[in-house]
DNA sequence: GAGTAAATTAGACAAAGTCTAGAAATTCAC
DNA sequence: GTGAATTTCTAGACTTTGTCTAATTTACTC
């Protein structure tokens, strides 16, 4: 279940509106780039690929969407790299793998990974998601 | 399956050497630490634990030895927290619950979490580990 | 248009982690 | 042992990612 990518700028700002977010110039020149396709990208990546032709979002603001979308359910951060957070525009519920040789993060389809069921949870909390990552490294060639 | 815990210095020397480290006064320290029992430290709680009472470690040296010690198995590296990285001293196989309020990192005991099978992996690559975080928090007291 | 609240911004700041160059310790000839 | 070579340790400068602040700009509302 793929989520819908927009590719026209009414599209976007009627999807951040369902999502609550007040669909201002920088929040939707970000939208675009994300939503365009399902893609991981770093905070960083963001700020370069918003500001590569002119100067449009700040650095504080390029955080602020991020960390804005992700609390809307627009984006989902992964923790996979100690060095910096992916934002992944795939908001459906799916698993990665991680090439720690290239640090690479990619989507696994579908349901070719399932967990049994979830062990018994601590007392007095919930579960908020589960994260399966696979890390992969290159296969050295003999 | 829980891996040995010595609690004498000899037998952490010998654990370092069958390990292929070379058990120097700091890492001698740093060991005695991390495997007198399971737990899931940062860098900096390391270099306060060994400095608590004398300065005995650097900061660099504790940098230099967790990522040593992950390097040769005697530690396992968690990612899981955008801000720091978790050396965890239980390596045997197994999976976490992470408390999202309160930062706390939980092993999922035995084998109650299981994945099917794993999903066909890109071409050229061979899997180094598979990581299941449990994400929780705690549940609002209606 | 005036008033208010929300959003954006530059740049200072913080925290985790890395690097460098020298000092100290260890190992190796002889 | 003595001296040379190698490994390890160290202080502190530095880098990177991310946060914060205070001022400005923008967007609503009347
Ligand atoms: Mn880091
Ligand atoms: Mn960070
Ligand atoms: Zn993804
Ligand atoms: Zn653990």
């Amino acid at each position: 279940m793929s989520t819908v990518l927009p590719t026209n700028r009414v599209d976007t700002i009627e999807r951040l509106k369902s999502a609550g977010v007040t669909p201002t110039q920088q929040r939707v020149e970000i939208a675009q780039l994300l939503f365009a396709r399902h893609q991981h990208v770093s905070a960083e990546q963001v700020l370069a690929m918003a500001n590569a032709h002119s100067s449009v979002v700040s650095k504080a603001t390029v955080y602020n969407t991020l960390g804005l979308f992700a609390s809307k359910g627009l984006l989902r951060e992964v923790i996979v790299d100690p060095t910096k957070v992916f934002y992944d525009s795939n908001t459906s519920e799916h698993h990665h793998f991680y090439n720690v040789d290239s640090g690479e993060l990619m989507d696994i389809q579908g349901e070719s990974v399932q967990l049994a069921d979830l062990p018994e949870l601590p007392a007095g909390t919930q579960a908020e998601g589960v994260d399966v990552i696979i890390r992969i490294k290159q296969t050295p060639n003999s």
